[in-house]
DNA sequence: TTGTAGGCGTTATCAC
DNA sequence: GTGATAACGCCTACAA
């Protein structure tokens, strides 16, 4: 175990060679070695097993070829998505991954970034929305490190990739109000994260639209538990009893609303309508199917992965955020049957209400055909994203 | 942005001593260095923000302080939560983690190892149950590097931290037993894992135990989905019409099975009784609440990181990998009340049917208190483990 | 076509 | 108490 580690050295001498012309030739470069020299030291360099050591490159190159990824929130599945998706980006450009994850507290952050500095690492993505109030986090990430944040940074200067949740939020919305519903509530995250901000942004937009004044009492707070989701949902009920739709901030929590809804013997869609987001794979297999908005997680993060690479190479990165679109797909928990394409399309008219068991399945594989939007916007405003 | 670092010669030449004395007094060892001197070492240094370059510490010391994850199966977030309890003990331990996640196929085990290896780890934790029948990963983890894992490694010779499976399952399928189910059906994930075969194990003991014998129709595979749970379902529920109970092996798939209970009109626990695994953060929010069997992720974390750290460190590892208890947390889906302690207690009676909604509270904080069982077991045998 | 010199930032060992 | 010398494994010139 732990065997010792065959340096270029040892190549060298085994092939009859100096060790920085095994280094040439070994980092196969067109450099100018005699064939049948070049062929020899390969032959020994894996009969032996070589494999270069890349603490000692990184060294040297001033690189290591790792980018730091700050995690927090981990309590949904979402983040894991978005995680793995990371990595492999990064893997497939040749680049390691180095995790930090944060506390609940999140009073950390500054220290995992610093962790992240000292190793380091070429680039770092800020996958941790609550250090979005961290001033310090925010130098850190402008100043000492290439970055890419998925979520808002205090004072900009941090590329920025994430979903256009106002616009996702509108759609949803919007929905149910063509389905017919005026009293439309929501359970949201912690009312201080900007996504929550942009959703509840976007869920007005769709009341007013339709002649709507939206009412603080319609929006709830939770921590995106379903516990406090389905605490949220009693004070909501308690609050305005004649709603008859909920607009619910994770499909995570959407299970707490559906539970709360259960008990309080209110059937879905019966009596009231749910529609939620992210998209999470059982979101189709809840009693009822859950409609929900697809974020678009790996995407988001192959994005997010390209652009710091990008920038870790010296190019400068985009002013404004790159947004992504969100999907609104409908099942059962919201009584609507038809999906809207990505964004609301005006024409359409409020579908039957029958719904079938099937409605909703996700496609076969991969992504939904497109349906004529861009695959990306660029967002006039840091307001209004994610 | 990626300002330059400032070394210890820096830090050395500003404060008029060589680079090696800087060295002694920042690297806070017991020295002899006159007190001044030490001071304006280290007030220079912290003035200039100087700190150690972790990669040429590493390339000298023949140590990275970093450990490499090998996260597999994330469908689900029992793997997430695994993840990031593992990272958050290695960095209180002064560890830093290197992620590889492996795709579907896991065809690519061999490779993640060796650009892990490639990269110096310390040692390798090993999460991919994928890689259970993978003769070449295992030769790497038995002899390149140390390593720890949490699923069984062929041929041995890795120390394995895991969960008493077959304890589990046998105390889920007891606990249906007892309330008097005679005809009890599984969905489960693929039947080649360890673990899956240890769950079948502790379900056909228990069934034996009550002179019941198992019949293979009785336990249909899934792949750890909701979708091909529900699939799994209807195929149990054609072939055996009669079941009333069913143990399934994870809350996410338990998910697809409510589902499908749900679409056959058997209402849950009225007509079918449900026992699931893991106990995610929703299981107590379906409808109904679901009865699972919690496995000790971040637990096991623990001791699988501290374990490798103390295997880095030269100390022999446990012959006997190191399986901690599960806990039956019993909730409405299944129709019973009290939850067997632990480990299923003999003297206890089949509980009333009466369920309220709020059976099965998790505990305020942290674990509930022990009930006199040890709190780790080490087994006689692998085969009865994860 | 090959080898030599120098350096990346650090720690460790030993003189002074 | 302090500093010089050496080494970790590799890469990039440049000289032979």
């Amino acid at each position: 175990m732990a065997r010792r580690y065959v340096s270029i050295k040892e190549v060298a001498a085994r092939a009859g060679v100096s060790f920085q012309t095994a280094s040439k030739v070994l980092n196969g470069g067109n450099v100018r070695v005699s064939a049948e020299t070049a062929a020899r030291i390969v032959a020994v360099a894996d009969s032996l097993g070589y494999r270069p050591n890349t603490v000692a490159r990184s060294l040297v190159q001033r690189s290591t070829a790792t980018i730091g990824l700050i995690a927090g929130d981990v309590t949904d599945g979402a983040l894991s998505q978005f995680a793995v998706a990371a990595e492999r980006t990064a893997r497939r450009h040749g680049h390691a991954v180095l995790v930090g994850n944060l506390s609940e507290s999140g009073d950390d952050g500054a220290a995992v970034i610093q962790m992240l500095i000292d190793r380091r690492v070429d680039g770092v993505l800020a996958a941790a929305p609550q250090l979005e109030g961290d001033l310090e986090v925010a130098d850190m990430l402008r100043r000492y490190v290439p970055a890419v944040s998925l979520s808002h940074v205090p004072g900009g200067g941090v590329p920025l990739v994430g979903s256009n949740h106002r616009e996702g939020a509108k759609a949803a919305t919007r929905h149910l109000v063509r389905l017919g519903h005026t009293s439309i509530g929501t359970v949201t995250g912690p009312f201080r994260r900007h996504v929550v901000r942009s959703r509840l942004h976007g869920y007005e937009d769709a009341l007013r639209e339709a002649g709507i004044e939206p009412s603080e009492d319609l929006a709830v707070e939770a921590d995106w538990t379903p516990g406090t989701a389905a605490a949220a949902t009693r004070l909501l009920l308690e609050r305005v009893p004649a709603v008859t739709a909920i607009f619910v901030h994770s499909d995570t929590m959407a299970i707490g609303v559906l539970s709360a809804l259960a008990s309080a013997g209110r059937p879905v869609p019966a009596a009231v309508a749910v529609v939620s987001c992210d998209d999470m794979p059982f979101a189709e297999y809840l009693v009822p199917s859950l409609s929900s908005l697809r974020v678009p997680f790996a995407e988001t993060a192959e994005r997010a992965v390209e652009l710091l690479l990008r920038s870790i190479a010296g190019e400068p990165p985009p002013q404004a955020p790159v947004l992504l679109p969100v999907e609104l797909i409908v099942r059962d928990s919201c009584g609507g049957r038809r999906a809207p394409a990505r964004t609301a399309n005006p024409s359409e008219t409020g579908p039957p209400r029958t719904a079938t068991f099937r409605q909703g399945r996700r496609p076969p594989q991969g992504r939904p055909p497109a349906t004529g939007t861009p695959s990306a916007t660029t967002a006039r405003s840091e307001q209004e994203d994610s």
